[in-house]
DNA sequence: TCCTGTTGTTGAACCGGTTCGATAGTCGTG
DNA sequence: CACGACTATCGAACCGGTTCAACAACAGGA
């Protein structure tokens, strides 16, 4: 591979004089700068990154540690990845995908060696053992999810306190008066999964103000446990006529149930999902939900990732903790009540 | 952060001497060795990744390019995903993923650059313009899925041609006679997805080898165009008694659609599929099918690369291409045939 | 004509590792 | 006791960029 040393020779300059005209860091002669182009061309020179990065201190990658647990839903992740590596490389960087299981060794070892300028953070647990390495690590540092304790970190997530309340009004608005909350699975709130219950918790509390009964269970990831946990909720609360799901795998299991129990959705049963919208495409959920918008979350909390690397100024700015504010997407899967 | 150079002199000796008690790569003396690294633990000594990098010509880093069109179904992709990274991170490697929509510029990019030491391709098309870059490249690469031309190229993937004829002569076997088979979308076709004519093709000579009606459809990739399609095969098609499917949405979209038309399945329909277990689990598909094994596949490619990245006796081996044999996964969806 | 300022270019140093060749020290051997 | 072999360590060079300080060439002003 040609060297700017090489580039150089061609161009009949010294290296410093080529860096400068590639860089256009210092005034080159017209002349000289045309040589020097034609130069990088003919030998077709890419700057070594390794070189650059040990020059400069930028690696122009970003870390995105992300975590599968076996009872998350994998594909919804797709869209969060998706949305941080689309808007990473539109800022001109590169995305270091880490999946290892230890997250917080993993976490210091890309910091620590200098391999990313920056790192976004996803699957936060309340208690995220990789938050004080962030906070001691050289570089800036997003996250896309709300831990206990957020100070020193920029914070980027769904409402889930409003989009809990956003479910209980619009079916209590519709007249529903008792309703089923579906949520993750308990594994998933041990391990620290603080959205679950804000969400849950809201939503109680918004219920208790409206007068409406809301039976609050965790749910199942998995087939066939998820389908029988529905069923189990329909036959054991007859009386409810909404069901609000905060889980992928519930909603998607969801229309064999009601199929197979001879639902009308909504005129049996009023149905409010929380999740993607590409979620919904892909699985045709014939159900109205809050958006969850894991892309857009993810592109924020790269662009202020990508802020703070790049202007000294922006580092020293106070740190932000962003909700986005739950949307509800119609798809006319709710209507007012009539007793099941 | 500390250097070696810091190191070497908090533990007395030079840098080369620190450099190799901490490689071991020469001799030295049980004592300095204590010494460096002691120190190397007291300063927190981590290397810097972009001087070994230089220094070395390695970069501990493997490019991951996947590409994600509207039309296929990403929530696939990320078994594969997963099956390369933890791969990679089992054998001492990162993984930069690139999901850049202009492939070849952006494999041109990391390799040209050194930013990796192989790079594994997904997403393969028929005529890969990545694929003439990924030849001329310093650094090796592999394949998950098959090209026209596989020459000078690692490649693994599902024996698609296989698994048609495993799912025909299945039905068969159970006696029937009258078969409907709906693949990806036509776009992944044109975009030169050759996996899909693959299964089909095998499957329809099959098909006609043993007397089999077999009605080969495109299919669609999001609802609710692709419950639409059912709907509409089992109406065009009322006297076939078997389906297979070759597309992850329609088989997301089969029950519902079996329950709203009151078909029983294997009693009235059997349905043989093809994805992964992963995503068979999730969605609680009730289906027989063929294992696609994305992780497998993903894991493979990851080893052989690896292989041929650190050995140079490897980097010389024949190229091989593998396929990995369909594995039919019995969920009792498939019976002997009853009229519809 | 001399001084000052500007513009374009250069050599050298540096980033932080690895590695080669040389050397000092130790030991066994003839 | 001299010699060679071997071991442990060191200094220097190198990887391929960027950047600083210095300088040459030339212009304009006094």
């Amino acid at each position: 591979m040609a060297t700017i040393g090489d580039v150089a020779r061609e161009a009949g300059v010294s290296r410093s004089t080529a860096s400068y005209a590639l860089s256009g860091k210092r005034p080159i002669s017209e002349e000289v700068r045309r040589r020097v182009l034609a130069a990088a061309e003919a030998l077709a020179y890419t700057p070594n990154a390794g070189a650059r990065a040990l020059a400069t201190s930028q690696t122009k990658v970003l870390g995105l540690l992300a975590q599968f647990h076996e009872d998350e839903f994998a594909p919804a992740m797709m869209q969060y990845i998706l949305g941080v590596t689309d808007t990473a490389r539109d800022l001109g960087y590169d995305t270091l995908l880490v999946t290892e299981a230890d997250g917080a060794r993993a976490l210091r070892r890309i910091t620590d060696s200098r391999m990313v300028d920056g790192v976004v953070l996803m699957n936060i647990a309340q208690e995220d053992s990789r938050l004080p390495i962030l906070r001691a690590a050289p570089q800036p540092g997003a996250l896309v999810g709300l831990p206990g304790d957020c100070s020193g970190l920029d914070v980027f997530d769904l409402d889930f306190e409003e989009a809990g309340r956003v479910m209980v009004d619009h079916l209590h608005r519709l007249g529903h008066r008792e309703l089923i909350l579906i949520s993750q699975p308990e594994h998933v709130v041990e391990r620290g999964g603080a959205y679950v219950w804000r969400l849950r918790d809201a939503a109680l509390e918004r219920a208790r103000q409206r007068g409406v009964t809301l039976h609050a269970v965790y749910g199942e990831s998995r087939q066939p446990a998820v389908g029988r946990l529905l069923n189990g909720l329909l036959d054991a609360y007859p009386a409810a006529t909404g069901l609000l799901i905060n889980n992928e795998a519930a909603a998607a299991a969801l229309p064999s149930v009601t199929y197979a129990r001879g639902l009308r959705v909504p005129e049996d049963l009023s149905v409010i999902g929380r999740y993607s919208a590409e979620f919904a495409a892909t699985f045709s959920l014939p159900y109205s939900f809050i958006e969850s918008a894991p892309d857009r979350l993810g592109s924020m909390a790269v662009r202020q990732l990508v802020r703070r690397v790049e202007s000294p100024a922006a580092r020293n700015e106070p740190f932000v903790v962003r909700f986005i504010s739950p949307e509800l997407v119609s798809f006319g899967s709710t209507a007012p009540p009539r007793p099941r």
